[in-house]
DNA sequence: GCCAACGTTGGC
DNA sequence: GCCAACGTTGGC
């Protein structure tokens, strides 16, 4: 299994939306940068990611799962761009916040904080657990 | 709201 | 294929 973090805004998509959607689980729809596309790409059934709000929070705030392979988005008819589905499984007991990460040195090669700008990330099982750890997680998630 | 970083586009 | 212009992201 691998590791992943997902950016948005929370006015565009929130945690409490994507946790709205249940098992279901979501599109991870409007990417439109390689790198993040490519990420996706990459990604199996059952993968888990971070939850990060951007702009507003600018914190990690809960676990999902990749609960679909890559697929075309449905939000544009341009064939380059694809994206997986996303579910929510649980809320970080305590929410990690960016200024934490760049505080802790461990974390200090974390795309959170090289890629400031990826909106899909990926996350090592180091850099999991140590944030697992953060949040109140401390058996991982 | 500003602005730096950086990805993308398009002219040559 | 280079690179300047431009647009977007996202921390502050």
């Amino acid at each position: 299994m691998r590791y992943w973090l997902f950016k948005s805004e929370p006015f565009k998509w929130s945690w409490e939306m994507q946790k709205a959607k249940g098992a279901a689980g979501q599109e991870w729809d409007g990417v439109r940068n390689y790198q993040a596309r490519n990420n996706m790409r990459t990604m199996q059934i059952g993968d888990r990611g971070f939850f990060y709000h951007s702009n507003e929070g600018k914190e990690i705030v809960g676990i999902v799962e990749v609960c679909e392979l890559a697929h075309p988005d449905s939000t544009t008819d341009d064939p380059r761009w694809e994206c997986v589905d996303i579910r929510a499984l649980r809320d970080l007991p305590r929410p990690v916040t960016l200024a934490e990460v760049k505080a802790e040195p461990r974390l200090a090669d974390m795309s959170l904080v090289t890629s400031m700008r990826l909106s899909v990330q990926p996350v090592t099982e180091e850099e999991w657990r140590i944030v697992c750890a953060m949040g109140g997680l401390p058996e991982g998630a």
